[in-house]
DNA sequence: TTTGTCGGATTGTCGGACAATCTAACCGCC
DNA sequence: GGCGGTTAGATTGTCCGACAATCCGACAAA
């Protein structure tokens, strides 16, 4: 990228430096636990243990642990015993979201990924919802309707909508990829249904476009109300005050 | 989930736990970042300054900050001091796809949501894509067709082509959503590529489209040579003996 | 069956230590 | 004066040993 690599003269030396013992410890357990010879459930023995298999201190063995719980790969049970885990979604999420923050990227960019996430994602819960998953849609909307004034609950029962979307989709990875810019555009949800007095109700019927439109396997319908919702919310945000070109804010996250 | 809660008793207490010192370290630091007063660039101090500031001992500063190293915030230099760092995706990205390979996501899902992504990339490239990064595409090409009997550097400028048109999105967002995916199709790219004679020449001239589609903004056309693009890898995936409803396999993956 | 008590095991934290290595200042030389 | 080599100091990576807090399991008591 920065020089064009004219006669490639040297053999550009693989950059050797001996990692530290502690990042060693780490690499060999995920090693293991990604080729499956551990697997989640199993237990990681105490650290005296894993002091003796490696023979290193117990400071240098802790330090290393501290990164694979890090990583969600380990996880101490209620009496802080070591377990192999498969590493939740969640601290993933947020990692990126705050990475998202962080690298200031603007409100602008964040909404076309949103959009074309959700749509993209309608589109797979057209094709894959379950009447199960339908009808909590369902329930989750009567919920929203029946309590339209109270913006923190609307905000938090929106976001288990789309939650809900997500699960329907029967596609993890679109999940995935969809829902840290869906928990920053959440993020600014409640501001704007308490800015924009009809926000509430045009969610709600949007919502129950949605899922009517999911029912009847309609992708075309899904897709249009899709766009709807979240040409709402960008113009809620607009008119609270909010510039899509700007980086948007850095927001309280749990830190994960 | 063992007894039912026949008059629900008591008020389900919300699970009091003082986190450990060494948590509480990196939680503090890691806030201080996030809020901005810690800037990236900025030095973080040394291990002994740590220690006096939150009176405890090294070990337990240590092990705080390996959580911070961990996650991206601070990097060691040359001489291994801490420095307050912007977070680099990469590592996220690794990560994402380490996840999506434990969770054993099939090769379906990967297939749908790299294809979304791929035409919501594409998308935004054809808005945006200015004439230099028109060239850098371009080059990429010529390199590739250069080269064609090569499969491993084939697959190579291939992953570079599909990350200059994440760059030439100019979405952020976008990008860092598309690349967990894109990373696991590619990661099996190399293996189609040898399998599939015909493949590497329909790849270089997939590409030619997708630049010239962007070359005179033609959304429609590119999203129809991205979506042939990822077909043909289906199809070169299928013919190598893959089958698209199980599990993607354990991959090797660089450890982060 | 429930509750109190006890011993053993394990973790979180501490203090101190030392070799390796990097930085920076210093020194002699052209 | 600028340059390369040398040396002292600072800092990290790792080790050792220690102890209180906590948890688990068993056992005794009610």
């Amino acid at each position: 990228m920065t020089t064009q690599a004219v006669s490639k003269p040297a053999p550009t030396f693989p950059r050797l430096a001996a990692s530290p013992a502690y990042r060693r410890v780490a690499e060999a357990v995920e090693r293991d636990i990604l080729s499956g010879r551990l697997k989640a459930g199993e237990p990681l023995g105490t650290e005296a243990a894993l002091v003796e298999q490696f023979g290193v201190n117990r400071s240098t063995i802790r330090e290393g642990i501290r990164l694979l719980e890090h990583s969600g790969l380990v996880r101490r049970d209620s009496s802080r015993r070591l377990w192999v885990q498969l590493p939740r979604t969640e601290r993933l999420v947020t990692s990126v979201s705050r990475a998202l923050v962080l690298h200031e990227v603007t409100f602008r960019e964040l909404y076309d990924a949103a959009l074309a996430l959700q749509l993209a994602t309608i589109d797979a819960a057209v094709e894959h919802a379950t009447p199960g998953e339908i009808d909590a849609l369902e329930r989750n909307i009567d919920a929203t309707a029946a309590r339209l004034g109270d913006a923190t609950e609307v905000a938090r029962l929106d976001a288990e909508f789309h939650a809900l979307i997500g699960l329907a989709s029967h596609n993890r990875v679109l999940q995935l990829a969809r829902e840290p810019s869906e928990l920053l555009v959440m993020s600014s949800a409640e501001l704007i249904l308490r800015n924009v007095a009809e926000a509430a109700g045009r969610l709600v019927h949007a919502h129950r476009m949605y899922v009517d439109a999911i029912r009847r396997r309609d992708r075309d319908a899904a897709r249009l109300w899709a766009r709807r919702h979240l040409e709402d919310w960008r113009r809620g945000f607009e008119r609270a005050g909010g510039d899509l070109d700007r980086p948007i804010d850095r927001i309280i996250l749990e830190s994960g």
